[in-house]
DNA sequence: CATGTTCCGTACAGTTATGTATGGCATGAT
DNA sequence: ATCATGCCATACATAACTGTACGGAACATG
């Protein structure tokens, strides 16, 4: 055993670079192979063919997605207002929220085009979401007003990563700011005719 | 000039449908050509190259966009409430609109790691963002408080499009009718302290 | 030290894509 | 009629990528 044989998790951590800057079709044997100091005769000694690989990291990322929220929901504080403001905030966390970020951004771009690819996204946002709807159900919402309210959240956020083109980092905050205060807002009722 | 002869538009055309069924990467002129049931000798005629199909294609959609947006705005009802209204539903309305929606997905995942692409888009979002965000003042909120909601509404279409997955038909008008209900919900006052 | 296993390099075959060069067939102008 | 031009086909040349076959170095184990 080589001391610095490559792993069949370098590939696909690769890979997965390569997905986020270019896109899945760009994810080459050649080129990774180029990139990791190897030649291709590694790959196909670790993978079948390119479609393992392909498989590899989207389950890679999956893994990665539900352990997260995972985490987040034994770590959960008790008050929903503290859970709800730390969900509003993701996008703005550190660096490896930015880069999950992307990554989830391009396996969404993969999703439109491969089955595989979709449901596994499909799956993370209805798990998400039914976290979310939750948190907003112990705000004192109905089930059928807090998955919307958890579906307009969630959108979002998503949108906040999608389009970080739109405005400065300080309206960005302000916004954040508003959003949250809107999405706790409670409806008038209904008026009567 | 023979009578049936190919226009760039067709090629525009065909590109347009491969780039939101297979990602930009497979609008290929091999393809297009036999899809279109000529050689690639046509192309060549029509382009220079492959790079200028592309272009073509981004600016036929920002061009298509950008009328849109204007016909919106001219076409304008005088009721703020009804141009919500006609906002919201927007993701609901009949194939051309769905059909448009695919498009643009299409187009942001190009975006990603595109510039030219890239720019196209954000310019698309600041303006409708911005158009929303008028409506949002005529309903009397406040221009900060107005772009943060416009930017909250325009996710959450943006969203519902991408997330097409998540919720029945029936759930989704369900949900649209709450978001509707939230985005014109006034903020109580801020308390003081 | 002999042997098997792990991991990777090399060489080959086949596919698919781009772009160019060039020729040909209609059609419209004169 | 002929002649130019618009539009397309055909035929290269080249590059990029996949997958397979096989060989070999490094290491562990007996």
């Amino acid at each position: 055993m080589p001391a610095h044989a490559l792993s069949r998790d370098h590939w696909i951590e690769a890979a997965t670079e390569v997905l986020v800057d270019r896109g899945i079709d760009h994810v080459k044997v050649d080129a990774l192979a180029l990139q990791l100091g190897v030649t291709r005769g590694s790959f196909y000694w670790h993978f079948k063919d390119r479609g393992e690989l392909l498989r590899s990291v989207l389950a890679a990322w999956h893994k990665l997605s539900t352990e997260q929220l995972t985490r987040r929901l034994e770590g959960a504080s008790d008050d929903a207002v503290e859970q709800l403001e730390s969900l509003l905030s993701l996008p703005f966390r550190g660096r490896a929220a930015v880069r999950a970020a992307r990554i989830e951004l391009a396996i969404r771009a993969w999703a439109r085009r491969d089955d595989m690819a979709r449901s596994a996204v499909d799956q993370s946002d209805a798990s998400r979401i039914g976290y979310i709807a939750q948190v907003f159900s112990a705000l004192g919402f109905g089930i059928k007003e807090a998955r919307a309210r958890a579906f307009l959240l969630y959108a979002y956020v998503v949108g906040e990563s999608q389009m970080a083109g739109q405005a400065s980092a300080a309206q960005r905050v302000e916004r954040r700011e508003l959003v949250q205060r809107v999405l706790r807002c409670k409806l008038p009722a209904v008026k009567p005719r």
